[in-house]
DNA sequence: CACGCCTTTCCTGTTT
DNA sequence: AAAACAGGAAAGGCGT
């Protein structure tokens, strides 16, 4: 069992794919009565209905896995956007955190990282993406620092979260307790996605081979253009910042063109950076169709079809 | 070390 | 007049 919740046992077979992993899992789960529950798209994991606080260190290495095999696959999927294709922007402000949905807890943590000028880029959360409000708020510093792949953001997230749970006064719900012993574990707050037909368990769609002689560091750094879109879907900078001007062209508009280049700069740790050397490098996106010209209107600029994922369910105005 | 991709820096000129 | 927009030229940084 223990091999199985840390995926090593994936790793011991012979031919490395996503068949073998789910096969291996339908197994467990017509051994451990359905303990994993099929969560969803890309990005998403099993998660086990009866996870206990002994085991989210396994669990965390279960994600682990999971995410290098779905690594690949995430790229240009819109980190906030869950399984519904629903934005969960901003919703979990005022929220109890064990009522987190996962895209809530990425959004915190974008929001976090943002003010402290880290990048946020999906590859700096990619292992926070399965973690619902409800691990999340159990999550140790280590876990932390583990998930996040860096000491000092470990330590970012585990302080910001750590000081939101000092400020949920006196909301403190059931304990974790009364949570372990309920009838049927199945309190973790995640839009858990039940597949009504095929093989339970089944991932849908063609299986995705894996190639375990690669990645080391593929930590691409956050573009320019990446940037101006996670600017859009983060609830500090939008629409303070930077707004959309009409989500459907894919138009937006710059509120504090110098804040934004100012927190490029930040991000590139370069404090000589303004809107005009900003706006250069937005110019030289036109070649690539990253960006489109808006002519007429001023600090306003449009994704060209080089520019991928923008879109996304509820965009913030 | 080379090379290519993305900017960053600087600049001249034009438009709003 | 001030702020933006347009791009050319060249250098910087970084990953491969």
């Amino acid at each position: 069992m223990y091999s199985l919740m840390t995926g090593n046992n994936y790793y011991e077979t012979d031919t490395n794919s996503f068949d073998n992993y789910f096969y291996y899992n339908e197994d467990f789960q017509a051994n451990m009565n359905n303990d994993w529950s099929y969560m969803g798209d890309v990005g998403t994991t099993y998660m086990p209905k009866s996870l206990k606080p002994d085991n989210i260190p396994e669990w965390i290495t279960h994600v682990e896995h999971m995410n290098l095999l779905n690594e690949n696959l995430t790229n240009d999927k819109p980190s906030y956007v869950d399984n519904n294709g629903t934005s969960a922007i901003r919703t979990w402000q005022g929220k109890a955190m064990e009522d987190w949905t996962n895209d809530e807890v990425l959004d915190f943590i974008m929001s976090e990282l943002l003010l402290e000028c880290y990048e946020t880029s999906p590859e700096r959360s990619q292992r926070f993406r399965c973690i619902s409000g409800y691990i999340f708020q159990q999550l140790t510093e280590e876990h932390c620092k583990e998930l996040s792949g860096s000491k000092d953001v470990g330590e970012l997230i585990y302080r910001a979260k750590s000081l939101y749970l000092a400020q949920q006064v006196g909301n403190r719900l059931e304990t974790c307790a009364n949570h372990w012993t309920t009838e049927n574990n199945c309190m973790i707050p995640y839009p858990v996605k039940i597949e009504n037909e095929g093989i339970p368990g089944r991932r849908p769609g063609r299986p995705r081979s894996v190639n375990t002689v690669r990645r080391k560091s593929q930590k691409r750094s956050e573009k320019l253009w990446e940037f101006i879109i996670n600017l859009l879907k983060n609830s500090k900078t939008c629409p303070d910042l930077i707004k959309w001007e009409d989500f459907e062209e894919g138009t937006f508009k710059f509120v504090q063109s110098e804040k934004v280049a100012q927190l490029w700069g930040a991000r590139k740790k370069n404090g000589n950076m303004n809107y005009e050397k900003f706006s250069r490098a937005l110019r030289y996106y036109y070649k690539s169709k990253i960006l489109q010209a808006v002519p007429g209107k001023r600090l306003v600029y449009k994704f060209g079809p080089q520019a991928k994922g923008w879109r996304i369910a509820s965009p913030l105005y």
